[in-house]
DNA sequence: CTTAGTTAGATGCATCGAGCATATAAGGCA
DNA sequence: TGCCTTATATGCTCGATGCATCTAACTAAG
């Protein structure tokens, strides 16, 4: 061990440390598709861009605090599934200077992505269009309403790429997916939150079986209301006895 | 946002900042079973119990560099697989200040793995017990070479428990098990590794049939020599043409 | 009241992969 | 030469999944 690193071990506050801080990749479903929530700078750097919510983690934060504080206060959210999803740490991800950031996925049910937009308009809401099939990772890009690509600040462009890997990669041998849904839901919703994530189409029969033999569902007796056709049983998630 | 949000934003360098580190769990294989590598600590606090080779990430360096200088200045190892884990960041996690920790899974073969410890008179090298099944989660514990469970230091028995989780999780439909294996080697070995890290026994013929047919493995014409009875076929990874 | 239209939900069949038992191959060694 | 051990191959069974199709339940048009 050298002098310096000696020194580092007990004296660290004689060190230069880098800004940590917590940036969130808030996704929902939105008429079908897998949408995330943005905001939109208007100070240098990368004025115009947009960006995840985010905000530095407290010194007397832990990070889910630090998360969740954010939710509260940048996204104006009281509550979402949060899960810390990796720390990016490159030299220059902010030129402003050295800030090391953890971002969590924060899933939210399509109600609450739709009122979060009510309540705060400076919330944009961007369709995820991702390239790539299944988990091979690569780019993704953020769609406006109107259909234009959006550019984004800093390296938030790769956070919410490797947010969407996180999220295939767990959706069907996790519980993930039933974050982006309602308290009672059916098992077509299900079907379409699946399909939405995994930018794919599922084959019904299968997609049912597979999720009733995992015993994650609970019937609720209740039924869909409101369709010209046939209604849909209810179910609510279980989480596994 | 609030005044105090706003200035946060411009000049979090008035505001205290907790210090940041990276810690290793290096994993390897050791007489068919998965090890760790461990530091005594030798000072307060936690004097006396084992800790993850670990070090504060320089303001100029990226995390995975910091991860990288740790491996090499404190385990004294060249190169290893080395793959982010999870961000720690409870507030008493260290009793000196707070500090968050990046930490990092470092993979080694059974060779590399035994050279360090001829290299390093101060690694200790544990067997790593699992008390849950699959991907349950829980409790590991550390068992020195003479059986003795070893005291870890701060909540690094939490890491290497998540580092577990994450192995076994990533095991079977990624190529993280190469990363414990030699250039060369036999189905067996992979057999091995997989069933150390699982803490599972395998069937050897659906196994074989399973690696076989992902196209990873490319033989290599040669065999395995020194055995008193039919030698294996040796084979290369091959990362998915 | 009847019928068309639509989606929910169930079922039968083929296919594929994994577990398992067992057979054959290839080396050392007595 | 025969025995022991492990590598490697193969056939059978079973469960999970893909797919096509059938029935159920509701609205709305006439």
């Amino acid at each position: 061990m050298t002098e310096a690193e000696f020194l580092a071990e007990y004296d660290p506050a004689a060190y230069e440390r880098p800004a940590l801080a917590v940036d969130l990749v808030l996704l929902g479903l939105r008429a079908g598709r897998l949408a995330a929530l943005l905001l939109k700078r208007d100070q240098l750097p990368h004025g115009g861009r947009w960006a995840l919510p985010g905000g530095f983690v407290g010194i007397d934060q832990t990070l889910d605090a630090a998360a969740l504080h954010v939710l509260q206060e940048k996204a104006g959210i009281a509550r979402a599934h949060l899960e810390q999803l990796y720390t990016f740490g490159a030299l220059d991800r902010d030129p402003r200077m050295r800030i090391i950031s953890v971002a969590y996925l924060a899933l939210l049910p399509e109600a609450d992505f739709a009122e979060a937009l009510e309540r705060s308009a400076a919330l944009m809401p961007v369709t995820i269009a991702v390239s790539w099939p299944g988990e091979t990772g690569g780019e993704v890009t953020a769609l406006s309403p109107k259909g234009e690509t959006l550019p984004l600040a800093f390296d938030h462009a790769a956070i919410l790429a490797m947010a969407i890997l996180r999220l295939r990669g767990k959706l069907d041998y996790s519980d993930v997916g039933f974050a982006l849904l309602p308290e009672h839901f059916t098992l077509r919703q299900l079907q379409d939150v699946h399909e939405a994530v995994l930018g794919t189409t599922l084959n019904k029969p299968a997609f049912r079986r597979r999720m009733l033999d995992r015993g994650w569902l609970a019937p609720t007796g209740l039924r869909e209301a409101g369709t010209s056709f046939r209604p849909a049983e209810l179910y609510r998630f279980q989480p596994s006895r």
